[in-house]
DNA sequence: CAGGTTAATATGTATAGACATAATAGCAAC
DNA sequence: GTTGCTATTATGTCTATACATATTAACCTG
């Protein structure tokens, strides 16, 4: 029997991982089950169980019932992402924030946007056009469709010193969403805005969100070059 | 006391989770502790313990002890990327995969990759470069530094069929790592490998692994167009 | 042997009770 | 008033036990 420093969830999930990351157990073996485990580590079952859910979680073993935890083949990494508002990451870099509402319209839902938000081509959305600033400089260039049925307001919702975005994540909790990740060439006037050469690679993000069944708003991000995304895995 | 329709921690946390929606329990209030919440829904305090824990994670609720729970201020979202080996993700899109090394020498780092992987600027690293296909069509090109000193038989490891990122995760399990992401326009090599015009906005990640002190790899990827991330909220 | 029923098994989760830990608030001493 | 101790409080975690559930293996039947 093992006599790990301290006992607890987090110094089992240490050695369990250690194991692992020595090839003791190999990719695609089985180890000993929680019972076996608890009884080497001194501890109850339950403190291997949270160790080994929070492996799963991580994606380094997989886990079925009664065919027992097995070491993941292809280890499939699992990054986790903070997506916070842009205010707070601009804030975050020690940098002042600031907005500019570029236009505000009801337009006919264009057929991509129509498709995002499961509404029918044409349908009347808010249409939200803002350019975001970070210490002056333009930081991101938000082209945004929101459903007004689901708007306190109605289209002539007022967001008041918020921009939309924060409005929204302040005021209309929702339950879904989705979100990609792409690259994209500046057009013309992506490019005016952002101040940037006209085909400069963009990354853009694209988000989707709602709330039970209804749609709330499909909106898509384009910042400017340089811009990065950084987590730890 | 509310009767939920089944006990257990999810729906305890879909109730918890509805109450911030309904903004019943609005951004900044402090929600009840756990025990007056396991009272109110029948269960035990470690129940409720699990529903918040996990609110917390997924960035809805923000703990601390004895300041108790309350519902976050600015909902940080939290979205959870798997990044699979190339191969698995071009094959569970249906299609076929393929890979060809352009390239292997031993080189001088360059400062760039020595500051990522942390040796000295012109040490000697082992460098690959790889093209990654997708039903015979290039989908990424790769540009790859390894650490010799942690390869089993240094600079002269084979990899045998498989590509130098799967080699690497099945045989050099890591306990560390980060990535990042950003969009950058296609050099004239990069455009000739990957078969678009020069300029093209590539969607481009950057991976660093350690093990241990160690660094392992630091790797550079750059996507074919159209190439984009997706997950859910 | 095919097919379906049953038993065994490993994980998933719940519970009550206990102690640990961190952070706050209040009080006391200087 | 400020500093430092202490009590209080809410969360964090562990234990032991129990039952639920999914899945496999074994068995039994035709």
């Amino acid at each position: 029997m093992i006599a790990p420093a301290r006992n607890g969830w987090e110094s089992v999930r240490a050695e369990l991982l250690g194991r692992i990351a020595r090839r003791i157990w190999k990719p695609g073996d089985s180890i000993p089950n929680e019972e076996d485990l608890a009884y080497e580590f001194g501890c109850a079952r339950a403190t291997v169980n949270r160790a080994l859910r929070d492996l799963a979680a991580g994606g380094y073993v997989e886990r079925r019932r009664k065919a027992g935890t097995r070491v993941a083949l292809t280890p499939v990494r699992r990054a986790t992402l903070s997506i916070p508002v842009l205010r707070v990451e601009v804030e975050a870099g020690g940098r002042s924030y600031r907005f500019a509402e570029l236009s505000r319209a009801i337009e006919p839902a264009a057929d991509l946007a129509a498709a995002r938000l499961g509404v029918a081509a044409g349908a009347a959305l808010l249409r939200l056009r803002t350019l975001h600033f970070a210490d002056g400089a333009p930081f991101a260039f938000e082209d945004r469709w929101l459903n007004p049925a689901v708007l306190p307001d109605g289209a002539a919702t007022e967001f008041g010193d918020l921009s939309a975005n924060e409005w929204l994540v302040r005021n209309m909790a929702f339950s879904q969403g989705d979100i990609a990740f792409t690259a994209a060439n500046a057009g013309a006037e992506e490019a005016g805005l952002l101040g940037v050469a006209p085909g400069a690679a963009l990354f853009v993000t694209e988000r989707t969100t709602w709330r039970q069944d209804q749609a709330i708003t499909a909106v898509r991000l384009a910042f400017a070059p340089g811009y990065r995304i950084h987590t730890n895995l």
